[in-house]
DNA sequence: CTATCATGTCAACATGGTTGACCCAATCCA
DNA sequence: TGGATTGGGTCAACCATGTTGACATGATAG
């Protein structure tokens, strides 16, 4: 196969593997009346506890406007607690709940299942492979 | 590293990994106010040429009121052409013009470019593990 | 005391998607 | 032949997600 072709197909791997992992967490978010977005916050609010707005927004590279309305909804909803710093006084600490909590684990879940059975099917040299080439790629934007 | 540590950062990476894929193609796209349908349209018509109109849409799993405007915007540039079948007068079929190819070749053209660098930079047996890792997810779905 | 910072909020707008309803023309089939 | 199905197109209402610009407020830094 000509290096271009296995170039084409990569994109179209990339495209179709994307879909298929983002598909079950939008299914479950959905049927709370949630998005993708949501499920954006609750990921990266767990893996940097606690966190504050300014620094959610760089994450997820978006406008503080973006981010106002889900967030006040997912902070309604007591998935996700907003409290005030010590140090000083203008910066948000905000953190999952137990409740939070909960639904991140179901929603990653379903996710961490998916790559651990591809993985097992693939074979540890492959999954190492395929983080090399996800690694690589992230550094360079 | 715990499984489920590795699992979590491999959430990570596809979601970094998959937004730094998409933001040259979205780059370009935005200077001739074009947005992302627009370049899977001309990906998947490149790529299936000639194709009817429903089986765009299955490709693409959107409704045909979705893809019916930035189509008709395509062929309005001239990018896509659209004919009729011999065999059948009801279906349209679809492919790329010549500057529509232009286009399409400079879009994936950036992606390839950069799947080429990390592909290298990762060696060949990670670029196939990569591979082995998408098709079993994208087989999935 | 003033400037800057972190945050919040309002408004206007663009894009990309949905469902539902309805239409036409071509083809299939009984 | 005539009715049902199929491929395609279109209108309308709606929703989610994002943008930029402008402005407000309270806390901190110099």
């Amino acid at each position: 196969m000509p290096r271009a072709d296995a170039l084409r197909l990569a994109i179209e791997q990339f495209y179709f593997g994307y879909r298929a992992f983002t598909a079950p967490p939008d299914r479950i978010l959905a049927q709370r009346g949630l998005g993708r977005v949501h499920h954006r916050i609750l990921y990266f609010v767990g893996r940097n506890q606690p966190i504050s707005v300014k620094d959610l927004l760089a994450l997820l590279d978006v406008s503080k406007q973006a981010l106002n309305a889900p967030l006040r909804q997912l902070i309604e909803m007591k998935l996700i607690a907003m409290g005030t710093a010590e140090h000083d006084g203008r910066v948000r600490q905000l953190s999952l709940t137990a409740s939070g909590s909960k639904l991140e684990a179901q929603l990653s879940g379903t996710q961490m299942k998916q790559l651990q059975a591809v993985f097992e099917q693939a074979g540890a040299d492959a999954e190492a492979g395929w983080h090399q080439v996800m690694r690589a790629l992230a550094e360079k934007s």
